[in-house]
DNA sequence: GATGAATGAGAATTCATTCAT
DNA sequence: TATGAATGAATTCTCATTCAT
């Protein structure tokens, strides 16, 4: 029908990609929005501005899309450790608690979401539960280290601790901003919670008292 | 106007009890095993064995079923301690996550599910919260007696150190009994677990050095 | 189980009527109140203080019982002419006209209900045909006497002209009383319907000049 | 940015034109041959030939389909005068009485069913009303100038006598030809029937005597 | 690749009717 | 007779997925 110079392969691809990537962002803010089961192939189509038959060239299911949208969120939530932290365990424990609270705050809605979606869909519960473990790990290998220096107890095997102390940091903002009403944001001081946490975590490990010194716990602490 | 035996008011309306009954039952059956939304109606009718129709003569939506049935659940979840705990708060908080981890475990499928539920259904997220409440104030207020005592730092608010530790356990629950793949259930030592709980929750009160020793770990471990 | 004197046989079957008759007065209001259509079978049977199951002890259905109301309806729009009008056509016509009218208003919502019910309910439509008949046999009666007599043109059949004249004034209060939206009532002076319908009508006979003569024009008349 | 022929946005809608085109016209057939209640959905798509789907892509439910089939009826009743007419009131009014029994007949079954339909839903009875009031208007304003050149008296507002004389020719149609058994019609001389009507509409606004004289009857029976 | 109308399987829900008490 | 819980056939409606253009 139109004679003209032949297209450029990515040309093609490169509007693929467009199209693609219009859906991934659609799909997040419907799900934001309406939530995954109430969102239809149709609103996230309308969102992005495409056909729905465009989405089926793209993605099988809204499952998979859904998967596509969670797998750029965990890396967020566990960025390696700034090098100006130093060596100091609270200090870092504090830094990886203030990134993950942070971060989980920016993304609490889709992340509540895809954790509930996880007890449905097999395929999204192993990436979540991969980028869990990445978390984790890391936790892990901190309090080894510490046990092998002596400088926490040995009492409780280092696999349980990171699990049980990730989880609590994780489930606190989980309920603080991941369940919280968009329209009623509760009033909550997030650096007061980083705070707590990190607290929390130092002494469940026995590290405040000895290693962090008196004037670090002066500082958080408000009732001498 | 006539006199004779009186009425029995209930002799039906036990009938009414009974399938009403039933269909809890059922629904607990069938959301645990194809989880709340692959269940269709007809399979709790039929799983009750009582027709669909039945269905709505007690409940409106499956939604409705789901709070009939999540609110069993919480009670039993927190029980008052047993009488022969003794003050030590050490072994109160044992027993408290003792009895939290094997309740939890008991109802495991059903609590993670009501626990997902609770993000489309406002109405049981009250409900949710309010169970969750009665949980965290029991811990506030332990909190907040250890903090008049001395016995704990009061450098982080009780509402905020009960929020945090009450997460802890749940999480780690959740996690290990809740989103369990039932068909494949991982190792799991729970009595290490709530020995481990324990220890971190004590410790994060700085509780556990004076009170326990060593010996703290082998006393929970396994059942006496 | 109960000892006594037997019930006497009437006393059963006086209950049975009492039953009965709720059920029908409670029809009548229900129907009126929310449609035929919407009526349903317990609101009929709670309306009326009795169970579901004892409706189906009386009528078979729905559509059963709307015959029975209907059944008393029709008389009650053509009652026999008062002895005092008169042999004057016109004051018969004008009695006729008016009895009919105001009737049609006392029962309207139901006999609208049971006209278009008459569309699906082959039975109730024999059943309304026959009152309607009635009515215009009487009225078919009196045209023919007239045209006996002279007074009025033989050009229309008599059989055609009742149909016609009838279901003017029928088509009337139709749309002025039975369509009428119950919660907010249009003005309308009843008597002035009726004199215009009398006058229409006596007119279409050619019977109001001659015979009334000037005095009952002037009663009815507004502008000279 | 692609300079081409120009988009037919036709193309498509076009296919949907004819979708909804064939479920209109289904409709009819369907409502027509089992009544508006008795019509299921289904009937309605397997008559047009489309699956249940594509009703709800066009409709949201059966009342507003049946709205659309009476959306078209209502202009056919009232079509304006020929021009051939000529200005003998008596010559309108019979052609108008013509039109309206010719029509009424043609859509009959419809009409009725549309009429029925319109106790219980209040949107087409809007519609209806509004069909209807234009045909009263007509009338009204011919009735309105016939009092102004004094050939008809002015004792009856022209407003009720409108409403009257329109609504006796309704009725007679809707009598004659919307109730009458499709399987076994009755025998009717429309003809007939149109003079009668005529005769008696022009007499009610004394109207026939001098300007017509007994061989009008002979003028409207049979067709010329 | 893009489009969006068409498809129809699947689920919820109603309510007349039955029947054990 | 009276009761009202139980029944399940029948219908509506939704929406993921396909496919002709």
């Amino acid at each position: 029908m139109m004679v003209g110079p032949p297209e450029k392969p990515d040309l093609l691809s490169r509007r693929a990609e467009r199209t693609r990537g219009k859906l991934v962002a659609a799909a997040r803010t419907v799900f934001e929005g309406r939530g995954f089961l109430e969102a239809r192939i149709v609103d996230i189509a309308k969102e992005a501005g495409v056909a729905v038959g465009s989405f089926y060239t793209y993605f099988e299911s809204k499952e998979e899309l859904l998967r596509e949208v969670a797998g750029t969120l965990f890396q967020e939530l566990i960025p390696p450790l700034p090098a100006d932290v130093g060596p100091d365990p609270r200090a870092r424990i504090e830094a990886g608690n203030r990134a993950y609270v942070r971060a989980y705050r920016k993304n609490a809605r889709i992340l509540a979401l895809v954790q509930h979606q996880t007890l449905s869909d097999p395929t999204l519960r192993a990436l979540y539960d991969a980028g869990r473990a990445a978390f984790i790990a890391r936790v892990e290998r901190s309090i080894r280290r510490l046990q092998r220096s002596g400088a926490t107890p040995k009492d409780v095997s280092p696999r349980l601790s990171a699990n049980i102390l990730a989880g609590m940091v994780h489930e606190f903002c989980y309920r603080a901003f991941g369940l919280e009403d968009a329209s009623a944001p509760r009033e909550l001081d997030v650096d007061e919670a980083i705070a707590a946490l990190t607290i929390l975590w130092t002494r469940a490990l026995v590290l405040s008292e000895p290693i962090v010194g008196a004037n670090a716990a002066k500082k958080t602490r408000g009732n001498p």
